[in-house]
DNA sequence: ACCTATTGATAAAT
DNA sequence: TATTTATCAATAGGT
């Protein structure tokens, strides 16, 4: 249909390209939509120029005839090689996956320094509680240990607590000595008319303050390391 | 074209619209082959029929047109109203999550009683080192007040020690002036034939074992808490 | 972008 | 569904 036949093949002249181009498509664009509606088809239609500019048509609309055409092909795979579904699905989730992976990028990068909105915050809590499940193993193990650090420290301060309050009974016994010697030597040093200097008021004083002090270590304090 | 001229409508009579639509379609596909090969374009057509057969015809591949007709359009979107840009790509996430989602549960029920194989495990270490991000901060807040309770016991285990050793050098104090008091005790007794027991040795050991036990206070022994 | 000779597509009949 | 054929539509090449 024109003043001379033409074989198919890439047109070499760019400008008689561009210009068979701009005339085809119009035709293969009307055609598709006289077939739409002659025939009550779903047609869906794409185009891109050498120049990579986009020319399209559906009769309903790209994204549905797009899904209609996933849909179809996936039920025909499966009929195909049920054997490979699960490969087929994997692949599938793997695209999905990618390009939700770009999706999630572009949307981080464009809301750098902008506050992250509640949406995307409930929607993360969704996938983070899942994920919350696989490593609260981890987390549980870690707080045990130093839980049980904790326990062991307690522990260790029991201990010494407590060797503290046998000393300081030992104190205790060690000055009742020197209490009942001291008055033996006064005794005896008032009879022989010896000095000796009394200093069981003052220890006496001092060992009970120091044994008040591990009941009170819970107070804040300075401290030594 | 044919043997008389036809208004672009449904055509009611079923027959004639399928021959029709087999014709058409032909022609349809024939020409989006040559205006692929002439124009050297990307062409991609679907078209399903009333009877929801699918016909379709891609110059390289339909999932290659596809993508690019997508990549294209969010491109034009991005242009078109950048204002709104960041909900279209939140709509996009949503609807990919949702595929995602649904084909993970398609693959998951597909495997059930199967192991979890090498790749979705794969998988999820990703999306799981993106949120152990989020849950690092409540993580690490909670290990500091942890850390900060053993640093505080140990704090006070050592101030007890602290006690613990300055008792023990007030036992030794006060046992000095006892042995010193015996001494004079023992010198009075010895002039005056006073019998007084020498427990000396006994005590001066018993204070030198206690004195040694804090030091030791890391090893394994019996609780109490 | 328009023109138009010519080819290609197809409606109707078989 | 395929073939035929008369007719109309699309378009190649020129302006």
């Amino acid at each position: 249909m024109g003043r001379g036949k033409i074989v198919i093949q890439r047109i070499d002249d760019s400008t008689s390209r561009q210009v068979t181009f701009s005339k085809r498509r119009k035709g293969l664009i009307k055609k598709a939509k006289e077939l739409a509606i002659l025939c009550d088809a779903e047609v869906g239609l794409i185009i891109f120029s050498n120049t990579n500019k986009l020319y399209d048509f559906a009769s309903s609309s790209m994204k549905s005839a797009i899904e209609r055409f996933n849909k179809t092909k996936m039920e025909e795979q499966q009929l195909l090689n049920p054997a490979s579904e699960v490969m087929f699905w994997q692949s599938e989730a793997t695209i999905l996956r990618q390009e939700l992976h770009s999706l999630q990028e572009a949307h981080r990068r464009q809301l750098t320094g902008q506050q992250l909105n509640g949406l995307s915050v409930k929607e993360l809590n969704n996938i983070e509680s899942q994920l919350e499940m696989s490593l609260r193993g981890i987390r549980m193990k870690k707080e045990q240990i130093l839980t049980n650090e904790i326990k062991e420290l307690t522990r260790k301060r029991n201990l010494v607590h407590h060797e503290n309050l046998e000393l300081s009974r030992k104190v205790q016994r060690i000055h009742q000595e020197n209490v009942e010697l001291h008055k033996k030597a006064y005794a005896v040093s008032n009879r022989n008319e010896l000095g000796v200097r009394d200093t069981s008021d003052e220890s006496h004083a001092q060992v009970r303050l120091q044994l008040s002090l591990p009941e009170q270590s819970h107070n804040e304090t300075s401290s030594n390391s």
